[in-house]
DNA sequence: CTATTTGCAAATAATTTGCAGCTGG
DNA sequence: CCAGCTGCAAATTATTTGCAAATAG
């Protein structure tokens, strides 16, 4: 699914001009599943490919957010994450670590949206609801798991 | 509520020592139910005390988040914002203007809670749970309201 | 061709830090 | 007193920007 062909459409259908650089970003990211900085995807592919800059790391990491390819996230620290997983997920944050965990439940997920529904907000245009979960992993060396 | 006395006693339960800053700065912040970011404070404190500095603004904050005093919230875009309110709550955000708007429903809350309380999380202590709504206002002058 | 994109280095903005002097308990 | 706090200026860190050269369509 995420070989190059595919990617080269994702670039496309976004409207975004397909560069070698863009080619190689998008399947990093979209490779991992770890919610890394800017910086950690430099880091990720820096290696194959030594000419590519952290500046355009950066700007095209935001222009894939702007196109909706993927999603930015942000820390409480605040720092800036992408997340290749578009669908509707909660986040489990750790403060000591700084991973980040995606939770989802349909059944939450369609409590949340049915509460927007029924309440209703007035004079905002909703562009998605995050449930985050904040703490601090107990053995940091582990993962966190749900249920 | 909000008087010398009540803030002067939340230092000291906190162990913080009572300084003429801190008494300034915690003052300031219980007042403002906007949640400003740290500049924000140091601007609206300057005039009545010019020679308390931004950094110890910066500082002094911190001291507060640490000791629960009261919270730090990020925005998507990664500043980091205060908020006196403690009690669990939301946040709706508008990317256009920054505005941070708060929202709590029993129901909800109650929603969440028991998902997380049913769903086991395992290897994380939680510290709070937020949903925050992500969004642009239609008119950026006029303010979210809920219901 | 030509509008975009890239790489580099320099700039920015928010936040942090080092440290000497001040101050609250 | 003296540990902890403050103010100042300088440092840091993540991120952005200006611009000339490269390149996709």
């Amino acid at each position: 699914m995420k070989d190059i062909a595919n990617i080269r459409n994702l670039l496309t259908s976004a409207g975004l001009k397909v560069t070698h650089q863009r080619l190689v970003i998008l399947g990093t990211v979209l490779d991992m599943d770890n919610h890394p900085s800017a910086e950690k995807i430099y880091n990720s592919l820096r290696s194959n490919h030594p000419s590519l800059s952290l500046a355009t790391v950066y700007k095209t990491l935001e222009a894939f957010v702007a196109k909706d390819l993927i999603k930015r996230v942000s820390t409480p620290e605040g720092y800036k994450r992408y997340d290749p997983k578009l669908s509707n997920h909660g986040h489990i944050y750790c403060a000591k670590t700084g991973d980040i965990y995606d939770f989802y439940d349909e059944e939450l997920d369609t409590l949340i949206i049915d509460f927007f529904r029924k309440k209703k907000i007035n004079n905002i245009v909703i562009k998605n609801i995050t449930v985050q979960v904040n703490g601090e992993k107990v053995d940091p060396s582990k993962d966190v798991t749900l249920k």
